[in-house]
RNA sequence: GUGGUUGUAGCUCAAUUGGUUAGAGCGCCGGACUGUGGCUCCGGAGGUUGCGGGUUCAAUCCCCGUCAAUCACCCCA
């Protein structure tokens, strides 16, 4: 019986660690292209953390056991507690606005599907103790720019994005009762999907009349902030998120923004702006939600401050990538080949390859003593840019062959000039 | 958690109405090839046909269970 990776759990060989560093990669240049920092926290945690705050549905798939020291733990199935548990100590310490980010691994136990496994990465990117709606625009368009940086344009990838001040007008204008807003809020999701019929009924269950029920599907068609004026006169709603888009667009990401007031999300501690990223052909799961929360922080840390954040999954974003053709191609092994013609050159190579690899060059050559033809396969396998030819000959004068491998053309290069022209071939330091 | 589909070599796939020693391509290792790679040719390793049980003279094939993958639900990061 061969022992294999959970279900739901991923073994990343080089080929696609290349492409999980890639992907992390990304994230964090444009990330630290904002000013964030990166932080993290430990992957497993107190199971109260989560059981207090965090949705009953997070609770029910949660990894958590009891430790030898008799505490209930659980691995982390989201940051932004471990965020809360963090900042809050150091709160009046730290100057605001809080820019903070990490690439944490989370788990849950559900069943796994496309797009869904028991653990993934996030991109967490968070902007504490900041209230107004450019605080918000600078997280929308970190996650715009994490896209761009991947080559996704807005031809691949929409955010859709809503507020829940601006729902909440228009429920009280529509005459939900405050105790229906929750309710609301989930038919609303589910608008235009195949589940919005049982939440239409609970709201009818409740004593909602058809016209509310019905102006309320409505919402899923108004798509500009024209409409919206239109459909609700004199009601002045959304003028944050109108701030919003109007920072968005001065930056030159307007062309992402889809409005949707269908976006509320799934969980209830969002008292803001709400967005998603999904693919354009919308044939994947979200790639990315948010949105603020200007609440949690004090339920969770005991210190109230506005908050608001993402997390960008990164099972999916890969999946798209793969749709899209924009995974990087080609291996991360050594370019440098130091091929050996006799065994006798082997002290010399040695010393060689050492040089270069302090010189921060990716060098690699045959641990055994093998045929220079052998030698070269290996080279050629690897993906080397180049091989140095080293040999009796060549040493006696002073020089090693450098063959670009792509071209086939080779010439003798003197010792002191081997980097500049491993350079000169587009080697890489590291 | 519910239902459907699919499990054969590292990968992609074959194998006659159930029939004898489960094959091929790619990849991997070795050789032709001891101062030069990609191409070609030759050879080799690699399988409890996911696992367990049943029917049968005989099971990769039929039946049951289980595990896994995947899709649709549920829900969501």
């Amino acid at each position: 019986m061969r022992i294999q990776a959970l279900p739901g759990f991923r073994d990343f060989y080089p080929d696609t660690m290349a492409i999980r560093s890639h992907v992390f990669g990304a994230m964090r240049r444009v990330a630290l292209r904002y000013g964030f920092e990166e932080y993290d926290g430990p992957p497993l945690e107190p199971l109260e953390l989560y059981t207090q705050k965090s949705g009953d549905e997070i609770v029910a798939q949660l990894y958590h056991f009891r430790d030898k020291g008799d505490r209930e733990v659980a691995l982390r199935p989201e940051m932004t507690p471990t965020l809360a548990r963090m900042v809050a100590p150091k709160a009046t310490a730290l100057k605001k606005p809080i820019r903070w980010f990490t690439i944490p691994q989370l788990f849950r136990y559900e069943r796994q599907q496309r797009g869904r496994l028991r653990e993934h990465f996030q991109l967490n990117c968070d902007l504490i103790g900041e209230t107004g709606p450019l605080g918000d625009a600078e997280i929308v368009a970190l996650a715009i720019d994490v896209m761009r940086e991947l080559g996704l344009t807005a031809a691949d990838v929409r955010v859709r994005m809503s507020d829940r001040r601006l729902l909440s007008g228009i429920l009280a204008a529509l005459g939900f009762d405050a105790a229906l807003v929750p309710l609301a809020f989930q038919a609303l999701d589910k608008v235009g999907r195949s589940e919005y019929a049982g939440r239409r009924q609970a709201l009818i269950d409740r004593g909602v009349a058809a016209e509310p029920i019905a102006r309320l599907e409505a919402l899923g068609s108004i798509r500009s902030f024209e409409a919206l004026e239109l459909a609700f006169p004199g009601l002045a709603l959304g003028g944050e998120l109108r701030a919003t888009f109007a920072a968005i667009e001065a930056m030159g990401l307007g062309e992402f923004l889809d409005l949707d007031l269908t976006i509320v999300r799934g969980l209830a501690y969002y008292t803001g702006t709400v967005f998603e990223l999904f693919d354009a052909g919308r044939s994947l799961r979200a790639i990315c939600g948010g949105g603020r929360y200007d609440h949690l922080l004090a339920a969770l840390g005991g210190v109230d401050m506005p908050a608001l954040g993402f997390g960008m999954g990164d099972v999916v974003l890969t999946e798209l990538l793969k749709e899209k053709g924009l995974l990087p191609t080609g291996g991360t092994a050594a370019d440098v080949f130091i091929a050996q013609v006799t065994a006798d050159d082997r002290p010399f190579a040695l010393g060689l390859a050492h040089q270069l690899r302090d010189l921060g060059f990716r060098v690699e050559y045959a641990i055994g003593d093998q045929a220079l033809g052998k030698q070269f396969r290996l080279a050629d396998a690897r993906g080397a840019r180049v091989v140095l030819v080293v040999g009796p000959d060549d040493r006696a004068r002073g020089e090693v062959g450098v063959k670009d491998l792509a071209r086939g053309i080779q010439g003798a290069v003197k010792l002191d000039a081997v980097a500049a022209e491993l350079t000169a071939l587009g080697c890489m330091r590291a």
